[in-house]
Parts: structure tokens; sequence; C-alpha cells
DNA sequence: AGCACGCCGACT
DNA sequence: GTCGGCGTGCTC
């Protein structure tokens, strides 16, 4: 046989491969290449299904990135072809220059960013038929027992269209087996539902409050940066009351009247049921949002309509900042100071300053929006980095509260031994409720003691996983870490000495203020608001329309209660303990301090009605306390300002820790040690201190030691942290975590 | 991240 | 004798 013609095509120089590379949201190194097959069109940022070993996972062509070593790059051999390419918008380029930057600047890896754009796997799958619920037709057989569970389905379902299954058991408070159980019953019949609701276009012409001229020129300046367009970045710094969410909603307007998206970050707490009503109360129709509690169904339907463009408006916590918009306008950020936008595990990064880089990388107008802002934010618009918009008004004609300071050191303000409340908070609450109006306690501590010792040997209850102690929680009757979930019943005895019901607790929390309230006031309604007590927004809610319609004299809460919650007739404020977060030396606990305090009064006397404030200190000379008490936040942060210039501190310096953590205390000492031995020393522009235990040095079962680099303002620390690095062999067991711009400067 | 392969204890 | 624990290593 002739075989002439098949070696003619076998000594012929194969034709390369057309290649793509593709991004995996998993914690590689770089874009892994694949092989396009033909007929695929494959742009860059196509999502794309590949297979992986013996899987098949998604991804995204990433066709800019260079291979790390381009003169090793893989054989045509070893491709694989790309198994299929979703039908969705590509994923836009600035979106992937985003994963790109965030990924350099927070020093990890690619992958891992990825994965927050793309959230979750199936969301690029086409969603699957869904199956909702109606009432049937036949009345409810009388041997069926109708339990409150059941019956609260059935009511929710009394007179509205079919709803999902999951939808109903979050609403009426139970499982989704209960459905299924009604639903076997044939009381609940199937209705299959093509996919969940479109998101409707928010109307931007509906007419919007009535602004003072503040407001308006405001609201005028804003709108005018969006209809602009280009990057720029303001910091709308008004007082609580002040109408800033009426405000930086025409921002929004303006974006949608661009026929461009818009978003708006949160903090995961103040996202509440009122900041909806609000938008609704603009716009018309709700915002798709965005959070970690979203159902599996509902978070693919948002990814997929936001990926489309269809949902105009996403509200969400710092998450929502990595989601594919095709065509974003602006991006709000209310609440810039909150530190609950520190993403503290796996990618480490501001949702703030990030939210900053992806306006800049659009070419989008974003607004930063505070009572309080952060010294950052001051120092950025002093510098001329920011456009800065004072609202100083409270709209409506209210008056800040008077803030009296409770001087616990004096004998006649201190409470009674194992009491928290001064005789003269006691007195401010009892004028109050004579008078009908309404208060609130704050207290920062969960649960009912911090500490719980043994009244024999000293011995103090910890958690096993965390250097912290077990919080009591009376109301569940267990002890709880507030790190790691773990939970146990109090003992009978002392693990130590073995003494017998020994254990006392020490210090006050939330529910033993509460204790003690009642004992105070048997008469007056108390209420409690903590993330224990209250889960999801609509619980919260719940109590919020409770004190709205007087149900209630007393609120005793945690920091949830401080936020964005509007309670017209209550006028006092007490603070049972404002050194709570001054404790522990860190150079941002005054600042942190001053913000949380001041929202938390910002809650007494709104609507016209004189708010009064009492927090009770060890420390009333402290510059915490002096602000608050003399409404002079610019002296005090010019104070803290000056105090970090001079520690050449961020705002005015850069920072990064290294973590170094693993269960083995032994070996993440020697890497720790190993690190501080190898550090960049020999530069005298950089301080580097440690290694020494982190703030949790024992967290989930893992030792914990840091590292702290400190360099001027302008020096950029990847490289240099990189450089360090590579100098370090780590084990397996151990993981060296870096956190740029920590939030801690311990 | 998964999922394989690979070497040592309690079981049908 | 096997089932299975999770330690290490690889995936274009």
């Amino acid at each position: 046989m002739d075989g002439s013609e098949f070696r003619l095509v076998a000594e012929e120089p194969a034709a390369p491969a057309r290649r793509v590379r593709v991004l995996l949201p998993l914690p590689f190194p770089e874009p892994y290449d694949y092989r396009v097959p033909d007929g695929m069109d494959l742009p860059d940022g196509a999502y794309v299904e590949v297979p992986l070993g013996p899987r098949r996972v998604f991804g995204v062509v990433w066709g800019d990135a260079l291979p790390r070593d381009p003169d090793n790059t893989v054989p045509d051999a070893k491709l694989k072809p790309v198994a299929r390419r979703f039908d969705l918008p590509p994923m836009p380029e600035v979106s992937r220059k985003f994963v790109d930057w965030v990924a350099a600047y927070t020093m990890s890896l690619p992958g891992n960013v990825l994965r927050m754009a793309i959230s979750v796997s199936a969301a690029l799958e086409e969603p699957r038929l869904l199956t909702a619920y109606r009432l049937g037709d036949d009345p409810i057989p009388p041997d069926f027992r109708l339990t409150p569970a059941r019956r609260r389905i059935l009511d929710l379902l009394a007179d509205s269209p079919p709803r999902l299954p999951a939808d109903l058991a979050e609403e009426a408070g139970c499982t989704p087996a209960v459905v299924r159980g009604l639903a076997d019953a044939g009381i609940l019949v199937p209705v299959p539902m093509r996919s969940l609701p479109r998101f409707a276009e928010p109307d931007h012409d509906r007419h919007g409050p009535t602004f003072s001229a503040e407001q308006q020129h405001a609201a005028d300046s804003l709108r005018k940066r969006v209809e602009e367009g280009g990057y720029s970045c303001t910091l709308l710094d008004g007082v609580t009351g002040s109408g800033k969410t009426e405000v930086y909603f025409e921002a929004v307007a303006a974006s949608l009247r661009a026929g461009k998206q818009a978003l708006v970050l949160l903090p995961e707490i103040a996202l509440s049921a009122q900041w909806l009503d609000r938008f609704e109360g603009r716009f018309g129709v709700r915002p798709a949002e965005w959070h970690s509690d979203l159902n599996g169904p509902t978070r693919r339907h948002t990814w997929r309509a936001i990926a489309n463009g269809e949902a105009r408006v996403v509200v969400g916590a710092r998450s929502a900042l990595f989601l594919p918009y095709p065509d974003l306008g602006c991006i709000v950020v209310d609440e810039e100071h909150e530190t609950a936008f520190k993403q503290e595990d796996g990618v480490i990064y501001h949702a703030r300053d990030m939210a900053v880089v992806r306006a800049h990388l659009g070419k989008i107008p974003i607004v930063l929006v505070s009572a309080t802002p952060s010294l950052e934010s001051l120092v950025n618009a002093e510098a001329g980095r920011y456009a800065r918009i004072d609202l100083p008004a409270r709209h409506g004609g209210a008056t800040m509260p008077d803030v009296t300071l409770i001087d616990l050191r004096k004998p006649d303000a201190q409470p009674p031994a194992r009491h928290w409340i001064s005789p003269i908070l006691k007195a401010a609450l009892e004028e109050t409720f004579a008078a009908g109006e309404q208060a609130m306690l704050f207290l920062n501590r969960r649960g009912y003691a911090p500490l719980t010792l043994c009244r024999a040997c000293g011995h103090r209850l910890q958690c096993p996983h965390c250097t912290a102690w077990l919080v009591e929680h009376r109301l569940t009757k267990r002890l709880q870490c507030h790190h790691c979930g773990f939970t146990a019943r109090t003992p009978e005895s002392c693990e130590s000495c073995g003494a017998e019901g020994s254990f006392v607790a020490c210090g006050p929390g939330v529910e033993r203020v509460a204790e003690e309230v009642v004992a105070l006031f048997p008469d007056a309604r108390t209420a409690m608001m903590t993330s224990d007590t209250l889960i999801g927004p609509r619980a919260i809610q719940e109590v919020v329309e409770k004190v709205k319609a007087r149900e209630v004299d007393l609120l005793i809460g945690t920091q949830i209660m401080a936020k964005g919650h509007h309670f017209p007739l209550l006028t006092l404020v007490g603070v049972v303990d404002g050194d709570l977060g001054l404790a522990g030396g860190d150079l941002r606990a005054g600042e942190r301090t001053f913000q949380l305090l001041h929202q938390v009064a910002g809650r007494a006397g709104r609507e016209s009605r004189p708010g009064r404030v009492f927090i009770q200190t060890h420390m009333t000379e402290h510059p915490v306390m002096q602000a608050l008490a003399a409404h002079d936040r610019d002296s005090f942060l010019a104070h803290e300002a000056e105090a970090r210039q001079q520690m050449e501190m961020p705002p005015y310096g850069r920072m990064a820790a290294l973590i170094v953590s693993g269960e083995d205390d032994r070996l993440v000492d020697q890497v720790a040690l190993r690190l501080g031995r190898t550090a960049p020393r020999g530069r005298l522009e950089l301080t580097i201190l440690g290694p020494a235990p982190a703030p949790l040095a024992i967290l989930r079962g893992r030792h914990r030691r840091r590292l702290l680099l400190k360099g001027p303002k302008n020096l950029p620390l990847q490289p240099v942290l990189a450089d360090w690095l590579s100098q370090v062999e780590v084990p397996p067991q151990v993981r060296v975590q870096v956190d740029i711009d920590p939030y801690s400067f311990m």
C-alpha cells in the first residue's frame, strides 16, 4: 500500500492550535491555555466551560494576560478544547481589568478575585424551571393538622400569586419542609414558573422629596458630575438626618437617565427595609439586592440580570462591587467610614477603596457618603483629590441632641455594685418615660456577660479554638465564642477546680442591661435589638415598626440599632459603656469610637423634638468624649490627623500586614521568625514591626502571628512584599496572608 | 478548590 | 485480608 500521502501529512509542520487563555475561579497563579474548537467564537470576556483534570469548570476568556514564562508555554499536545461557551454577554473589559488590578494590589491570586465576580458558578447556566405553589381549590380536610407554621404559609398564599417554597419558608419563618408537607397533602398545588420576575425599570422622573436650597445644590452638583461622565470622586459629608440618601438618589437618577446602571454599596447591616422603602418611594420599584444571604435561584437570577444589563440599580454589600456591570454609570458608597467594608478573609480588600479604583477604571463618578467620614477620605478631600459637598443642617428643623458625659469615677454617678446604669441615666430615663417619650440604651456587647469566671479558683471560661472568652447568652442558655461560632452549655462545675455552681458573670452585655432595666422600670415596655435576637432584615423591621407604633418604651441593643433606623419619638439615648472601643491602644480606636457613638447619638430627637444623649465613661477628658459633648467633630479629626501624621501612619503613610497562621504553633512561629529575619531592614524608609501574636492569637484553632510593614505614602509596598516573601519557604501547613492597608495598626 | 493517588488503623 | 482516614500534588 502506498503510504506516501500519509507520510507527507505527518512531515508537514502541524499548524499551531488556536488557543485562548482562560481564567478559572481557582487559586492558580495564572490563566490556563485551551484550544479553540473550530467554529467557536471566543472573544475576550466570554464565559466558558472547560475541562480541568477529571472535572469541568467555568471560566472567563482572559486574552490579554501573558503567560508568566513566555518561553515555556504549554505545548499544543497538552491543550484541551474549550467545552462550550455560555449565551451571555462577555465580561466587560473594565471588569476584567478590575479583577487583575485588585489581584495585583491585594497580592492575591486573580482566580480568587474572579470568584467574587462570577459569584456562583451555576450563575452561568440557564435558569432551570422553577416550581412555585398556589393554594389548592379543594377545602382543607378537617383532619389535617393546621400548625402555626402551616397557617402562616396558607395566609401568605391567600391573596398572592404562586410563590417559591424558599421565599414562602423565609417569609413564614419556617423551613421549606413545611411547604413540602402542605404540597404532599395536596393543599398546595405546584405551578411551573418560567423564572423569577424581571427587575422593573426604576422611574427616574418620579418626583423626589422637596429639597432645601442646600440639598438642591448638592443634588444638582452630583447630577452634573454623572451627566458629564468621566472619573470623579465626591465626598458627601452630612450629619444624620440631613437627607443625604435622597440627595445621592439624584446621582442614581442621573445615571438611569443616561441609560446606565448604578451601584449603591452599603454595609450589610445598613441594607434595611427602611432604605429599600425610601428607594421605592423615589423610583417606584425595588432595586436589585445583592448580599450574602440571597438564596440560590435568586442569586443566579440577580447575577444574570446584572450581567445582561436588565437590573438597572443594584444595592449591595461589598461583594456587589465585583459583579460584571455592562454599563455602570455611577457608584455610591454609603456609610463610607464603616469598617464592615473591609473584607478580612480570602481576598483581603477594602470595598470603599476598591470602589474608587473601579470608578477610575470605568471612568465614572463615585460618591462617598457619611456623617462621620473616615480620616482617609477627609485627607483626600483636603488634598483636593476628592471633591467635597457638605450638608450641615438637619432636615425639618431638628436640632442636634444635647450630649452629657456621665463621669463614672464620681461617687454620685456610680451605679450600685453589679449594676451598670448610673443614677443620672436612671433619672433621665424616668423623665423620658414620664413625658411619654421613648429611650434607647446602647451597649456594643452581645450576650449577658463578656466573661464568666469561677469564684472558687478564678478560672475563666475560654474558647477552645480561639484566644477569646466565652460569652454567656442567657436567652439561649449557652456560652458562645463570638469569633468562631463555638457554643457550649454552661458547665455545672468548674473544669479547673471542680467547684459546683461557682461561676459568676463579669461585666455587662446587652442581656444583662435589659435585666437591670426590667428591675428598675417594671412597667416600661422594652425590646432588644441584637444580631442574636433578630435574624434577617425582616425581624429587625418588625421591632422598628413596634417602636414606631409606640408599643415599646425602651430599646436595648448593639450596633444594629444604630444603623439607618429612624424613630420619631425617641428622645433619649444612653450609652452604657462609652469606653468600650477605646481599650487596646489601637490608633484607629478613637476615630472608630467617635464614629459609632456619633451615629448612636444621632438616633435621639429627630422630628423637631429635642434629644438628649448620656454617655457613661471613665474618661470624660478623652478627646473622643470631649468632641462628642461639644459637637466638635472637625477639631477632633484635626487632632487625630495630626497624631497620625506625626507617626507617619495611614493615611499619611502606607502599611501592610503579614499574617502567618497554622494549626501547629511551633511551625507558625518558625515561619514568622524567618520572615522577621529576612525583613527588608536595610531600607531606612521602611519600618518593620513583629512578629507578634496577631490580635486574635488563636482563631478557629489556628495560631496567628503578625508582622507589620510601614513605609512612606508614595512607596508601592507590593514589590517590597513580593521580594520579601520570595525569600522565605513556607511549608504547606502554614499560610501567609498579605493584608494591604490593614484596618488595625496594632 | 476538587479530585486523584498513596500509605497506615478498625472492620465485614 | 479490605475499607477508609486525610496528607500531598496536579489540573492547560
